[in-house]
RNA sequence: GGGGGUGUAGCUCAGUUGGUUAGAGCGAUCGCCUGUCACGCGAUAGGUCGAGGGUUCGAGUCCCUUCACUCCCGCCA
């Protein structure tokens, strides 16, 4: 108890009739009567209301009020009759009677209202980001947060995870993505870069002997914003561990996943063993590494349909014998959709870029036959081969997608999602967890043609080493794995190389000399070659996690105070002008503005 | 860097085929109202229709440019 309040907005009830009390908060809501006045007082707690008449003196004053002023209530909890009870309220069994107030922070007009459920224009949410946290949705997504970070922790502890903080303020890495640079005052012309991730400071963690470390870690990553990436910075739950093999990984993230989400959402987990997907059998039959498993739509190959004589779709034809591929997604029992359903998803593949989606429908007259603007090109054999490889049964439609394998990887992952969604196939009470595995450790760049990391380049290669075909590097697959959840990416991890040879041979298959792996990342590789461990980690996205809890869509409504598409941050104008004065300690010029 | 969407009162939105003085709800201000909990009723104020240019007798509406916000592609080992 002190001189603001006795209890908070979401104590009192019966129990407390007849007490005097205080309470502070923010006005919520007036309902003026003109000789009678409730007032709905709002703290972090909850609601309380409170009343008063006209022949109380402060009643002129309360009545003028602006809503959101803090204010200060003195006055006595009564019991409601029956009929004004408010059982949405904990505190709705009572109110309060003022009998005296002091206004603590006075309110001046607002830019919007914080009592509404209505949505508002980001800009002004951002700018008066103070005033929409204020807001029920979105105060309740921050403590979420709050707790979800805090039961993370708490769970780290109890599997003997030690908790370590590694540097903001570390080098620029060659790989991955863009880096935030931060100027040095005492070694003019150099710069700092914040960390994309702890990566190697986590892997010298392990070397360092202490065996099982996480971290709740800022990462930043100077790359254009999603829906579900925020722009610049983000948290994640950062885990490495020694003398492990990937299982023993899944293990730890996979209880702990089932833990969090079991504590903190009503949704059904879909599986309570995560399937495991080769990012092969993801990309044949999902067309993408971070599938969402609620969707029951499945992408099958049929390239070898079209090199049949009794198929006459020449453009298709033509296409797969310059080494084009054909896939398709089959959608049950669609024959009655009416012709706008299948023609608009064909627009719709088009306004994505994609030469569109070719259709038809099974039926059957006398014989099986396919209606659709492309049905006459298929003779009955090939459709039930096509039955065949797709499990498609009569009143089944396929659409077919054509071009190179990432086009069609591309478009049908879109389209499963649209047709999902179109056809409302998707529960929204699931959570779908699964790993994908086997990631390739080398892929061609499509620009240079030349060979590059697909991940992340201190993955382990799988395999015994000795066998291991560094002639055919794009074969060689990787101990790397990401774990995902109704298609969203949460993290990715690996088993680290720790054998710097190795280390040497993968950097330059990907274009490294030693010289240049020795100078840009000397710590790691000076490190690995004095006594290190086997280990490996991951690093599960905090915002994500919280993302899919809260049931949001967007990262900004998990996030205190995030920036905006443009990695602004509109409350405290940063990015921001420095003096000349900074830029000259810095030994920096500006080149001048755009 | 590219593509889509949005931009009208403080907030959320409507505004027909280009046609008189640009509307509604909430909020604000003023008045009435003693049991509301999205209280109710009445009145008043509030507009560079994002900005600039163009077409037209006439533009919120059509065209061009541009800005802001947003979604997507690229990017994100």
């Amino acid at each position: 108890m002190n001189k603001y309040r006795t209890h908070n907005c979401n104590q009192l009830n019966k129990g407390n009739k007849g007490e005097n009390i205080i309470l502070s908060g923010w006005i919520n809501k007036k309902r003026d009567h003109g000789n009678l006045l409730f007032i709905d007082l709002r703290d972090n707690y909850g609601l309380t209301q409170c009343i008063i008449d006209k022949s109380n003196s402060s009643f002129n004053e309360l009545e003028k009020i602006q809503l959101e002023s803090v204010i200060k209530i003195i006055g006595n909890v009564i019991e409601r009759s029956n009929e004004t009870i408010n059982s949405e309220l904990y505190t709705g069994e009572i109110e309060v009677n003022i009998i005296s107030f002091e206004i603590l922070g006075s309110c001046r007009e607002l830019p919007m209202p914080i009592f509404s459920d209505q949505e508002y224009a980001e800009e002004i949410r951002l700018k008066y980001r103070f005033l929409d946290l204020r807001r029920k949705k979105i105060h309740e997504n921050i403590i979420l947060r709050s707790k979800v970070i805090s039961f993370i922790r708490n769970e780290m502890n109890n599997l003997e995870f030690l908790e370590f903080q590694t540097p903001i303020l570390t080098s620029s890495s060659p790989e991955g993505a863009r880096d935030f640079l931060v100027p040095s005052r005492l070694n003019p012309g150099k710069f700092y870069a914040l960390p994309q991730a702890p990566q190697q400071f986590k892997q010298l963690i392990m070397v360092s002997g202490f065996d099982k470390y996480f971290q709740i870690a800022p990462c930043f990553r100077d790359e254009d914003a999603r829906a579900d990436r925020s722009p610049g910075e983000f948290y994640q739950l950062d885990i490495e561990m020694s003398f492990v093999e990937q299982e023993n990984i899944f293990d730890v993230v996979e209880k702990l996943m089932i833990n969090v989400f079991k504590e903190f959402s009503s949704k059904k987990l879909l599986y309570k063993k995560f399937p495991r997907i080769s990012y092969e059998e993801a990309m044949l039959k999902y067309g993408s590494d971070k599938p969402d498993l609620r969707n029951p739509l499945l992408i099958y190959d049929l390239t070898n349909i079209f090199t049949r004589e009794d198929v006459s779709f020449d453009i298709f034809k033509k296409l797969v014998k310059a080494g084009s591929k054909v896939r398709c997604i089959v959608t049950k029992n669609t024959k009655d959709k009416p012709r706008s359903f299948f023609d608009n998803l064909d627009k719709w593949a088009k306004e994505q870029g994609a030469s569109g989606l070719a259709y038809f429908t099974i039926e059957r007259d006398k014989q099986l036959s396919a209606k659709g603007p492309v049905g006459k090109f298929f003779s009955e054999d090939s459709l039930k081969e096509i039955m065949k490889i797709t499990s498609a049964v009569e009143g089944d439609s396929i659409f077919f997608a054509c071009g190179k394998r990432n086009d069609v990887e591309k478009i049908l992952s879109q389209a499963r999602e649209k047709i999902a969604k179109d056809l409302d196939l998707i529960d929204e009470n699931k959570f779908a967890f699964c790993w994908i595995v086997d990631y390739p450790m080398f892929e061609l760049d499509e620009l240079t043609n030349k060979i590059k990391f697909s991940h992340n380049p201190f993955s382990m290669p799988q395999g015994n080493i000795k066998d291991i075909d560094f002639e055919k590097p794009l074969d060689i697959k990787a101990y790397q794995y990401d774990i995902v959840c109704n298609g969203i990416e949460l993290s990715s991890g690996a088993i680290r190389n720790h054998v710097p040879e190795l280390m040497y041979k993968l950097f330059s298959i990907a274009g490294y000399d030693k010289k240049k792996v020795d100078e840009k990342f000397s710590g790691m590789i000076n490190a690995l070659s004095y006594g290190a461990p086997p280990h490996g980690g991951i690093a599960p996205g905090i915002d994500r996690i919280v993302m899919l809890l809260a049931n949001e869509k967007n990262i900004r409504e998990v996030t205190m105070f995030p920036m905006n598409q443009n990695a602004q941050d509109l409350m405290m104008n940063a990015p921001s002008d420095v003096s000349d004065h900074q830029l000259k300690e810095l030994g920096l010029i500006l080149k001048g503005k755009k």
